[in-house]
DNA sequence: CGGGTAGTTGAGAGCATTCAAGCTTTGTGG
DNA sequence: CCACAAAGCTTGAATGCTCTCAACTACCCG
């Protein structure tokens, strides 16, 4: 995390004496609450768990070559990594919705491979991760998710390895966000696009005038209706139909 | 894995007696060895190897939807991952060399997401998942190992994520292959392609006969010479050059 | 109101694909 | 041992999807 100076817990959520609360967002809260650990344990847990933020639109979460020392869950907001070749194209790797976790893929370097950057008013859940893997040798409940993050993110890689028609990941990106939105309480159809067609041009591997070509086409087929950062989709099934392929693969 | 009757220790390579063996090119044994476990966690680790194989040219390891159980690393030949879309279309996922493990994005969903094929003959040792993730809790360093493994395949997956050209992409994954050879002590610069030009194509998102043509152009301007599966790599300095943009975001 | 950023739309170019044909190697059976 | 088939590979020509370049519009914010 590169600003120190956001590494203090958010007013009102800091432990309050003998209480101890997870924060509902955090990946690691339910799986771990569902285990049946002694509070000590959970405690253990809780502690290590720093609330950082808020970072403002456009701040850097970390940077490419930061040493590794923690991953942390996006508890609000939404969390952009990429990376930059050597002519400044811009290769956007993922986009981090509450409740999804950044920084797993710098646990094999011990550094950040990418960058992360704020899309709107982000507050992270930060775990020291020599920290949490400690403790997941005590917690096996904790050991397991900490697999099924890893194991899921692999998957999420090769969502986009595929060889497939702008149509189709197109509709696979929205199709998966309407999923991730909904499985945080959010609208599964009406949600707000936080970050650009050319963030999204560059994680589909698209030039940005054929985001835009796309989202018009969808919109004059009835697919989806469109408004600068807002966005219905109005015929889920036939979305899902076009991002079959791409979504089997997961 | 489908075929139990392929299941056995391999003749020559089980335990004897007291005495307990790791197989070279077993990704784990380094990392634990190093450690300074006692004898009793590294017999532990040993017995829950399993060797398998061989399997012969064609034949399947795993396919898309097996309940999940094990990982393996390969110990000699190659294993292509592989699904294949509504259309018929084969995506493949990725190739593994001996000393890679193969099976670790089945994790977070308990069955193998892909089907894992043999491309020449294959043995394999096997790790009961459940029970390396046990061992693992007793032995911080093999947790560790695990982690790593599974953070770098995230990485790995992003490798062909990126927006690059068919040059790019195929100089990177012969750099990627000469480099994973020269780790396991076989020569960078002449290697044996052991997948078909159709399976590098659908690795690489291209047509076959486009793989064919970068062939064609790389010899003649002098990087690489190839007669059928056999390739020499003899400008490796320029192909570092094409690899660099998608390299450089692992 | 003006500047800047984000987004849209059109026209032309280019890279990769598809389609098609021919070649090479390998394996099988007469 | 040769013929033949099948699979893998190569090469050429034409099509097409997506990109690039360019101009224009809409919106936001000072």
């Amino acid at each position: 995390m590169s600003d120190a100076s956001r590494r203090r817990p958010v007013p009102g959520i800091a432990d309050d004496g003998d209480e101890f609360h997870f924060c509902s967002t955090c990946a690691f809260s339910a799986a771990c609450l569902e285990s049946g650990y002694d509070k000590s344990l959970l405690r253990d847990l809780h502690v290590l768990v720093e609330h950082i933020g808020p970072f403002h639109e456009g701040e850097h979460i970390f940077r490419e070559g930061d040493p590794f020392t923690a991953i942390a869950a996006v508890r609000s907001g939404t969390v952009k990594t990429y990376v930059t070749d050597h002519e400044g194209r811009e290769h956007v790797q993922g986009f981090f919705l509450p409740g999804e976790v950044i920084g797993l893929n710098a646990i094999s370097q011990a550094r950040y491979p990418s960058n992360a950057i704020a899309l709107d008013s982000v507050v992270l859940c930060r775990f020291s991760f020599p920290n949490i893997a400690a403790l997941a040798t005590r917690m096996p409940g904790l050991q397991q998710q900490l697999f099924k993050l890893l194991s899921l993110d692999i998957g999420k890689a090769a969502l986009l390895s595929g060889n497939f028609s702008a149509d189709e990941r197109m509709a696979a990106f929205l199709i998966t966000l309407s999923r991730r939105y909904s499985a945080r309480g959010f609208s599964p159809n009406r949600f707000l696009l936080t970050m650009t067609r050319t963030d999204i041009a560059n994680y589909l591997r698209l030039a940005s005038e054929t985001v835009s070509r796309v989202f018009r086409r969808f919109q004059d087929e009835g697919m989806i209706h469109v408004e600068r950062r807002e966005i219905e989709l109005k015929d889920r099934k036939q979305l899902e139909t076009l991002a079959e392929n791409v979504l089997r693969s997961i």
